[in-house]
DNA sequence: CGGTTGTTTGAACTGATTCAATCTGTGTGG
DNA sequence: CCACACAGATTGAATCAGTTCAAACAACCG
């Protein structure tokens, strides 16, 4: 719906390549890839998985963007983590506690918890490989923690922009991309509200850090966005470890 | 220093009853727990390990408390995550980027990240506990995060206190426990500022859902604490998942 | 063109912070 | 055993960042 969709670039990426390209062997990514799977493809805003319900599976997403959430009191959402595609949602021993929607078209793979544990056990490079993904997006967690704990709203919204251009995976060089996230979603990524979220984009366009063209942003200054957030980029590339 | 360091009860637990207790095979817990690790007693208060220096280690908390961290810009601090004894702080593939500091005195066993790696590839039990561990922590991060971006003050506290009450170990029946946190600890873990915190505890008090004598809290209605709290407990006993 | 979603702006309000002072328990040294 | 130092807990008053409520506006879609 609205431009945004139709504007957003969708690479879209094998599992295999996801696989490996994120560190697992060729010959290790190649068997997983070949195990019992199903795709599914999503619209924009569709729910995948309510919170609290449905069984556990492992989640692959090969094109769009999904994000994790959870339903507080009083019709509040947080969302509490985001998957680009190559990246993936594993199962854990409990159900699960989050739900997954998209936010824009998307396509996944879906593995039964039951195969997944299985190859964890049968392809000691994939447990280490899952750990790894664990790992690193643990350390982003970490970044949203420290945001909404310690920045305040202009820092918090600058974050966001600084982690969103690099796992969009443009380059901080092209220094242009297109922001996938309405201010609603950005509001419960950063634990504010909308209309404070507006504010504050509005008033990192007017710092002359950024320009704004619909979805699509440019960034004017690169270093000084940074600084503003208080933004290190490197616990993005690979696993950061605890 | 003062009484809560003499008061709390610290248990201490091996390596390989920790390893093993949280789901790891008894033989692949001998074999981990035979591996080189130098063994560290820090004080209270005590810096482990500044952010963004030294080497990527493997820690395994004995005995104690441990506290992550991360220093924002103007002093203040953020803390990521506790380490109770049994727990554990895994290597990632980049530097490490949190600060370690004991809570009240503690006793660490430290294992070199080469050594580590190796036992991950050695050992596939270990890298799928390893896995599980992380997921685990994940999940107690997400709560963190739901706190610190959608719960008010005094939700915020209580739902630490909550998760305290299950950490600490010493069941919901009992509904007493020693609470081995600081007021400004516990806002530098809510995002909050220790002048809040203290006000919203003693509302918490002042509502009857607890009584406090020192560092020992009891706990007079649980399900109500709880439901303040917005706190289902489960996602602590095991891994959760993603 | 009408309907819907998302963005923007204004004004009033409030939860939490900041600044500042006081109080309390504990450990230390004489 | 007391005086003192010190960290942590508590309280009050002023201030402010961010929310809430409300309304207008813009872009896209069928």
């Amino acid at each position: 719906m609205s431009k945004r969709l139709r504007d957003v670039p969708k690479p879209s990426i094998s599992l295999v390549d996801g696989l490996s390209r994120f560190g697992l062997g060729k010959r290790d990514a190649a068997e997983i890839s070949k195990l019992p799977s199903r795709r599914l493809t999503i619209n924009a805003r569709q729910v995948l998985r309510e919170p609290d319900t449905g069984s556990s599976e492992a989640f692959f997403v090969v094109s769009g963007l999904l994000a994790k959430y959870r339903i507080v009191s009083a019709g509040r959402r947080q969302i509490l983590g985001l998957r680009y595609a190559g990246e993936g949602i594993l199962p854990g021993e409990n159900p699960p506690r989050n739900g997954l929607q998209a936010v824009m078209p998307t396509e996944v793979l879906v593995m039964q918890k039951d195969i997944f544990d299985d190859a964890l056990r049968a392809y000691p490079g994939f447990a280490v490989f899952c750990l790894r993904g664990t790992q690193r997006h643990a350390a982003i967690d970490y970044e949203w923690l420290l945001s909404c704990g310690s920045r305040d709203g202009l820092s918090r919204v600058a974050h966001l922009l600084c982690e969103t251009t690099v796992r969009t995976g443009v380059g901080t060089d092209e220094a242009q991309f297109v922001n996938p996230l309405t201010q609603l979603q950005m509001a419960e990524i950063t634990g504010q509200t909308s209309i404070n979220v507006n504010r504050m984009f509005a008033e990192i366009e007017r710092l002359g850090l950024i320009e704004r063209r619909g979805q699509r942003i440019h960034v004017n200054c690169w270093t000084e966005l940074r600084r503003l957030a208080g933004f290190t980029g490197s616990y993005l590339l690979t696993s950061a470890g605890q």
